[in-house]
DNA sequence: CCGAAGATGTGATGAAAATCACAATGATGC
DNA sequence: GCATCATTGTGATTTTCATCACATCTTCGG
């Protein structure tokens, strides 16, 4: 039977298709960690001992580009996990995770994930399918830079954030959860927060896109799949 | 007791740090496949069901960017491993790996390595670590492209190069084994052909490269190196 | 509800790099 | 060794985007 800690790991994006057994060993030894809203859970450059799965709330990764700015590298809600890549390696932190509302996560320390999965190799290999998925997705990103312009970016930015931090709305139409700002959105694709603006009005104007009270609606979600095309 | 195969798992970048017993077994398990110059191990798309270890030679992995050219994405040579990543989902191969000279690899089937790896968990450790460092150093490219512009890129596209086929003459100089052609460099970095010759030219006028019998020479490393920090 | 600070919209200008256009040079096959 | 084809060098032109400069609009604390 699988206790509380152990239900939030089975019901993460990494852990949903685990083995049961798997999400429950590792919930037997997580520990949870409520945050208020800007409450930082670790910082770029801290030291790695463990990783995280959100039970309530959401995070945003930012990571400080070389120009001093803060740049948004993620969003994180229900069910998804944090800091996982650095268990393996003795690197620290590649960003600071802040809470963005209420929130609660539940810790599993780098010694206690080993030690059951020493036990349990499916957790290995389940470990590995989701870093070779992720490496694949980053290596499609890096391709994609080459060849999309700044529409078609900022389009699959959109997308990737409706993708993880979504919510479908009676109208059919994809809000995100998040209230963006122009200057996150550009740091994330690389662009200018004029040309965002740009880009977004004329979304705008087509019908593609909406805001309504500072959330931004995607309406058509093909067509922002097309401009990623090519 | 290492055998052959054994030997050129031990001696590839990916087990060089692992225990000598992970090597062992895996070689135990392996076959030898010899390859003519021009001959394909793999193609894009293909269905992978394990992976390789460079024994002798030389090959190429690459790529169809979106315009139908041949994306130059790395090259690999003795020690090197090949395909790793596609053991752990189910995606086909990601890019073509074709022989540049008469070569010699090892195969490892996907059955092989977990047989293996179950029973050792430090193998599975240390795959974990060796995609972590991959998936941070992909994020990093990634991160590079923001804020390097193309001289940058360049350089760091040359010092990866030399770092992965590169050896060190009498003169102190590197030079990169491979016969690199500008269109293959630009496609690399997502630049054009041109702009990939006037920097080329600039660094020869400069003397930190040069080019010897159709190689690419580093002469100074270091202002490379100095053209990839901001 | 008011004022300040932050976020957004949009034109004008400039810089970086793609593209176009060829000439020159080098490699390859017969 | 010569003809052919690929690769390289370099200027001129064009495109894309960043940057600058403001004029709104919003939001939020008091």
């Amino acid at each position: 039977m699988l206790n509380n800690a152990a239900q939030i790991f089975a019901n993460t994006r990494m852990f949903t298709d685990a083995p049961s057994d798997v999400a429950a060993a590792i919930g037997r030894r997580a520990k949870f960690i409520s945050l208020d809203p800007n409450e930082i859970l670790f910082r770029e450059g801290d030291e790695a001992d463990g990783f995280f799965a959100v039970e309530s709330g959401g995070l945003k990764a930012t990571r400080l580009s070389p120009d001093g700015m803060e740049q948004l590298i993620a969003l994180f809600s229900d069910g998804e996990v944090i800091g996982e890549m650095a268990i393996f390696d003795d690197y620290p932190r590649s960003a600071t995770i802040t809470a963005l509302k209420p929130t609660s996560v539940v810790f599993c320390s780098r010694e206690a994930f080993f030690e059951f999965a020493d036990e349990t190799p499916a957790t290995y290999r389940h470990m590995l399918s989701m870093m070779a998925r992720r490496l694949r997705a980053t290596n499609d990103s890096l391709a994609a830079r080459d060849f999309l312009a700044l529409p078609g970016q900022l389009a699959q930015a959109m997308l990737r954030l409706a993708d993880g931090f979504g919510r479908e709305m009676v109208s059919g139409a994809v809000r995100i959860e998040y209230k963006l700002t122009q200057s996150e959105l550009g740091a994330m694709i690389g662009a200018s927060r004029e040309n965002v603006s740009r880009v977004l009005n004329q979304w705008k104007r087509a019908g593609i896109i909406s805001r309504v009270d500072g959330f931004y609606h995607i309406n058509k979600r093909q067509e922002l799949m097309d401009v990623t095309e090519s």
